[in-house]
DNA sequence: ATCGCACACGTTATAGCATAACGCAATTGA
DNA sequence: TCAATTGCGTTATGCTATAACGTGTGCGAT
């Protein structure tokens, strides 16, 4: 799924997150836009679908917040799974990939003939800045 | 951290999520456990609270709901990460465990110096039976 | 051209998930 | 005995997400 021009809400939400220095919420998301008139959540959740729809945002499942994709221009869907390190302290966030994970799961998911549609990999921590 | 015995309301919780044959929402296991005397989600938090602390009861991240762990007499604790593929037709749960992900995910970790506290990972899609 | 369709959008209302804050009772250990 | 801890019950509230309805716009097929 490679990303079509993005419509003026799209384009708006993206920026937001973007521009912040870690997730947000969906109403975080929409407080920041109230100015550029939106008004409602679902003016905010149908442009998130979008956004994850083409691969250039991300949603953690496990704080209920979204991200930008670390590199949105390249199509992160074909990166294979994506996982998260979430810092419980700053909320600073890394995303990475790593192939040998993707080969293990999918092994599974094969020998158990299961169908995977999405994976979700996060883990939550603290990173080096706030352990110390 | 292993289990103490159960208070009443934390057994009354943990036998409805094993009597399940899938995960179920707080509120879910509120309604079933109304006939026993349950009147508020709080009771329902606070019993999770312990058995999620306990490592006999799992939350699923993805879906926002608890399932009983698949050996409870166990240490799950203990196995390393714990992972699930969840069918999103028939609600089914497989739980499994993978050292070599845990090794991957931890050697990531370090490399980062970031210090982990928690790891999901979550499979959704179709199980054998669904996909057919 | 205009009809039908797909899609984005706006609004109101509601559903679903989770916790704050208060107070009470029982237990434990110094 | 007193203080600390833990579990419990209740009320209220906050956060997250979607249902259902209607509007407008662009675009291809007939």
């Amino acid at each position: 799924m490679n990303a079509p021009a993005l419509t003026k809400n799209q384009a708006l939400v993206f920026e937001v997150l973007e521009k912040a220095d870690g997730p947000l919420s969906a109403y975080t998301i929409l407080d920041k836009l109230r100015d550029h008139g939106f008004r409602a959540p679902l003016q905010v959740y149908r442009a998130l679908e979008k956004l994850l729809e083409y691969g250039v945002v991300h949603r953690l499942e496990s704080i209920n917040a979204f991200v930008a994709c670390a590199h949105p221009d390249q199509n992160c869907h074909s990166h294979g799974i994506v996982a998260f390190a979430i810092c419980e302290s700053c909320g600073h966030v890394m995303e990475f990939h790593d192939h040998e994970v993707d080969h293990r799961l999918m092994d599974w998911t094969r020998g158990k003939k299961f169908k995977a549609e999405k994976t979700t990999i996060e883990i939550r921590g603290l990173c080096e800045a706030c352990a110390a």
